[in-house]
RNA sequence: GGAGAGGUGGCGGAGUGGUCGAUCGUGCCGCACUCGAAAUGCGGUGUACGGGUAACUGUACCGGGGGUUCGAAUCCCUCCCUCUCCGCCA
């Protein structure tokens, strides 16, 4: 959410800055310093009749100590008078409070000055390209063949405890899942980040407090009877460790690892982005999460992709880096970078990791803040990213790997794994 | 799930209808004393939304929401949470 300093302070700024995310802001911005206006003159005019509500009362109380009845008397017909006049106020000022609130919340958040233009997953800017190819046999088979030849991950299986997008894991392909999760927090917890075991269920207040909700709650997976979400991710309850916290200056940065199952309901999905590993209802992801000062967060998200980079690095993987353009990035993010790793058997580049950096437009929600040296309320900055997602990490390993014997794995995964070949 | 006790400022803990945004202690910050520190003394120390160049000032906030009342931290309703005991249980 952006606050309303960022809106009014450079209208015209706001607006271009907007445009690049394909939204014209204009007639929203002008709607909101209308509703911010009405909400002032409506402020100023209850707490007038709230300050002469609490004379009153005062002063009431006084005449009655002295036994002037019929004077207290008087005085309480005019508080009945003001709370009337005070109530009709407030429901006002709640009104426009609420089309305040509501307008604010349908802006995205400002895209970074380094954010491409563009409008489609096409106008991406690829930053970096790494291709580690490695000799495969003739016609490679895809990682749902791979993993139905070697007997890993059981779809059909999946299907009858659950349903689609509920892969089970078996033998080798379990021991491979937990030597990936392992592996990744052993490098996140080695470059300083905290590892965290949160919940995996979280109420309507976290939620919201990292943009779930309202507008994705399509996506999250609801247990009504006692209104918990099942997570999208790791960020959801991760962050909100931070929600409503007021941090010191010598506090930051602070940096998080956790290993969560994520849950999605993907409504909408279909065909090849669906088939085998690629888009999962229940997957594992390892996230990183940071929380750091606004002049510094950029040198951090910087910090973050180096980081996940030599982890894909470390498992050998052909992959590249993109920088999202304005079209493409996140609601919510201000500077979005991507990693694929290319899908030898499918001729495609999977996205393993997003890392972003979120500026203040979600310590907005959270409010997550701090002081600065002059001991002002300023908010944080927050920023995350996978390190990784499993699943398509696990197709690529699969497919780029296999050989005539089976698949090898990765020197870095041995030790975790126990085994070096798949067969 | 049942019964009971609670939820007050960074922490501890007063406060059962008015002068309470809240006694006091402690922590923290500043000043004094000191070569320095400790100890001691004095002063300051919440958040949000407004008004004001500023000093300052208005309003709201004592777990959340609602109600009673001229007036609520205090009374009532409701929800959430914590603790103790019982039940169940990985």
């Amino acid at each position: 959410m952006l606050t309303l300093k960022q809106l009014r302070d450079d209208k015209e700024l706001a607006i271009r800055k907007l445009a690049k995310k394909g939204v014209d802001a204009a007639p929203v911005i002008a709607k909101i310093e209308d509703l911010d206006d009405r909400r002032k003159a409506l402020q100023i005019e209850l707490d007038g009749c709230f300050a002469e509500q609490n004379k009153a009362a005062k002063l009431i109380g006084a005449l009655m100590g002295q036994g002037k009845k019929e004077e207290a008397e008087a005085q309480k017909e005019r508080v009945t008078w003001l709370k009337n006049r005070s109530a009709k106020l407030a429901a006002e000022a709640k009104e426009v409070a609420d089309l305040l609130q509501a307008a604010i919340v349908l802006l995205p958040n400002f895209p970074a000055d380094i954010v491409p233009e563009g409008k489609t997953a096409e106008d991406n800017l690829v930053v970096k390209l790494v291709e580690t190819y490695t000799e495969l046999p003739e016609n490679p088979l895809p990682h749902w063949e791979l993993a139905r030849k070697y007997d890993i991950i059981d779809f059909d299986m999946g299907v009858k405890l659950t349903g689609a997008g509920f892969p089970v894991y078996k033998g080798k392909g379990a021991r491979l899942q937990r030597a990936l999760i392992n592996f990744f927090l052993d490098c996140n917890t080695k470059a300083g980040y905290l590892e965290i075991e949160p919940p995996i269920m979280v109420n309507e207040a976290s939620g919201f407090g990292t943009g779930q909700l309202p507008d994705k709650e399509g996506q999250m997976y609801h247990a009504t009877v006692d209104n918990f979400y099942l997570i999208p991710t790791a960020e959801v309850p991760v962050t909100n460790i931070y929600r409503d916290v007021i941090l010191d200056e010598k506090d930051f940065p602070v940096k998080m690892t956790a290993y969560t199952p994520c849950f999605r309901r993907e409504a909408g999905s279909y065909g090849k982005d669906v088939r085998g590993l690629n888009r999962l209802h229940q997957f594992d992801k390892v996230e990183i999460v940071q929380l750091s000062l606004p002049e510094v967060s950029y040198a951090a998200l910087d910090g973050m992709v180096a980081h996940v980079e030599s982890i894909v690095k470390a498992l050998g993987l052909p992959y590249r880096i993109l920088r999202l353009c304005g079209g493409d990035i996140s609601f919510t993010s201000a500077l979005t970078y991507d990693f694929e790793v290319y899908s030898e058997a499918q001729k495609r580049w999977l996205e393993v990791s997003s890392v972003s950096n979120f500026e203040s437009f979600q310590a907005n929600r959270l409010k997550l803040r701090y002081k600065d040296a002059d001991k002002k309320m300023q908010l944080a900055h927050t920023l995350n990213g996978s390190s990784l997602a499993l699943p398509r990490i696990v197709a690529a390993l699969l497919e780029n790997n296999q050989t005539a014997e089976g698949i090898r794995i990765p020197e870095a995964l041995i030790p975790y794994t126990g085994f070096d070949i798949i067969k």
